[in-house]
DNA sequence: GTCTATAATACGATAGAC
DNA sequence: GTCTATCGTATTATAGAC
């Protein structure tokens, strides 16, 4: 797959989860990507939906892989998704209060005014639950216990991002994170 | 005060939460809400800035009160909570999936654009947790706990609303109030 | 206080040369 | 594949009449 393709997607999620789907314009992606201008609609002849709809399906994907890969061994999913919202919490203050993902800002965003993009976020959040669920089911919990909690822990992390992102500071993911633990252990 | 005034807010509070700050426009309100469109800047002469901040913390004040008044009695914090997430959940989907309140989007949108609405916004979040901190305490928790415990219901609550709104239903905020009723419960 | 008209700018998208 | 130039249409905000 083409190098600049890729490099305009990754730069679309930077910007996105910083800014949203309105907030970030596509003379913005070109300019920040550094990619040849007459290339945008080259490689996504649909324009902007195109780009946001592969960059938050992208992103999903990514984001449900580390999740996966937070514990090899896979016998504690209580710790993997403690840590897993502990790297957020430090990676929302290191890059200068980004979200870590464009899909919070732009499932709210797109929701009832994109069908395409609402689509794309409804089976990135998909994996999430998944991914999470996956690892519950590991650690002995039961099928719908698995799949509730997969929910529950999903809604939990998007929120813990917007605080963390609102007071400009990781400790409202660190709390999520803590009580999390908590109720996983039980 | 004015009447129109407070309309162009209701109005703004509305189309925001289904919007988001980006995606709603002046003309837009100003055609929404019938008001006198030579009126917006003599209310709001420091545009659209000072009518989103004045939104988001209207709309602070309206919910934390909501979740003061759940349970007069006070007695039972975790079915006050539940209760109001069930509300919110129904509110959902017989809106057409509007949020419930322009915080959410708004706050994600604007937490590193705009400083005067991201402090608005947390000062409408601190609200949140301030009054289900209030209703934790009545019921017996722990200042710790229920401080952090208030963090906790905010983030879980805005992360429901997201998936709520990305999937068109009102279930992935009804699986949050179980399992948080289950959670205050212990 | 409210109106219309419009300034100034940004947006997404397209055309046509090379 | 990539470029520049530009179209058409939004946007926020302001000016000036009434």
């Amino acid at each position: 797959m083409s190098n600049i393709r890729e490099h305009i997607l990754q730069t679309t999620c930077n910007l996105m989860e910083k800014q949203g789907y309105h907030g970030t314009g596509l003379n913005e992606i070109v300019k920040e990507s550094g990619a040849p201008k007459g290339s945008l609609y080259h490689y996504f002849p649909e324009g902007k939906e195109q780009i946001t709809a592969e960059a938050v399906w992208q992103s999903g994907r990514m984001t449900a892989k580390r999740i996966q890969n937070g514990v090899s061994g896979g016998s504690n999913a209580a710790k993997a998704i403690h840590d897993f919202i502990l790297n957020i919490a430090d990676h929302v203050e290191t890059s200068g209060f980004a979200a870590g993902s464009p899909l919070t800002a732009v499932a709210m965003e797109t929701a009832t005014k994109s069908e395409r993009i609402n689509l794309a976020c409804r089976e990135a959040y998909t994996l999430l639950e998944t991914a999470f669920k996956e690892k519950l089911l590991e650690s002995g919990f039961t099928k719908t216990k698995a799949e509730e909690l997969g929910t529950f822990i999903t809604a939990t992390v998007e929120g813990g991002i917007i605080l963390s992102r609102t007071y400009h500071s990781g400790n409202p993911l660190r709390t999520v994170a803590k009580h999390l633990k908590v109720l996983l252990s039980q």
